[in-house]
DNA sequence: TAACTGTACTATGAATGATAGTACACTATA
DNA sequence: TATAGTGTACTATCATTCATAGTACAGTTA
């Protein structure tokens, strides 16, 4: 399920956010599934549970997860449109990346191309499921 | 030219990294202008020169500026589609931001209006200032 | 009531980042 | 040839961040 590396310069905390975003993203994980509890992914990953605890609380303050004391941790429903903050900074973090991948020669054909790619795959969330 | 944020979590020479590399891309710094040099730029930002060497290093690394000893350091022309290793890693950065974009509601066609605008803006490398 | 869950805190050590200082190699100019 | 600039690299030190270990409290469920 997952794949810490240790010898990256990235915090294993932020490993585990990216990661576990990614999964709900592709819903691998899927809404309202109930995530593993810190003590348990903590043993299996042999790290620390505080460790798990941050990537847990990060990725409940960004939108994706949400946690019930007693009960455990769970994967919010996709709400696309409603985390604004979120959206601009994504949409920022894109511009750079696409503006990026112009000059290294990457064409806008291709980026499309991505795009529709992942569309397909990914399925965009509620509306797309919706249309379905 | 900078404005560093030092509340910021991000390292002080990650942030140098990412404006340096906004304004060799957007064309502000062009191709074979020199930087200012790290002791006076260090000077400027009240920040140490090996600060600025730690940035400068990793655009070199990246391919964005070349330095000769003695001379200074300077933006290295435009390579499209040469730095096969970054193209991937830009690719990828791409494929994740590009679903959770998708995830969060930021519908497909508004991803191809901003490649659009970029692509007019930014110029898309040596391929497009040819086209021109 | 016991075993699970999340959450928060303190303390400690390792790793990373930034700084200060120094020194060497190169270039250009007067 | 000397000076003033340039990049580059190193050591040492300190601050910050990350991860860990440990502990404890509040909630849920069977």
């Amino acid at each position: 399920m997952f794949e810490l590396d240790v010898r990256s310069r990235k915090p294993i905390y932020e490993q585990l956010v990216e990661r576990l975003k990614e999964l709900i993203i592709t819903e691998v994980l899927k809404a309202d599934e109930q995530l593993p509890s810190v003590r348990m992914l903590a043993q299996q990953l042999t790290i620390n549970p505080n460790t798990i605890q941050k990537a847990y609380r990060e990725l409940e303050s960004q939108g994706y997860i949400y946690s019930i004391k007693g009960k455990g941790s769970f994967v919010s429903p996709a709400t696309p449109n409603q985390n604004s903050e979120k959206i601009i900074k994504v949409k920022t973090e894109l511009s750079k990346l696409i503006s990026e991948a112009l000059y290294l020669g990457i064409t806008a054909d291709e980026l499309f191309k991505m795009i529709k790619e992942i569309d397909t795959i990914v399925g965009g969330g509620i509306e797309n499921d919706q249309n379905q």
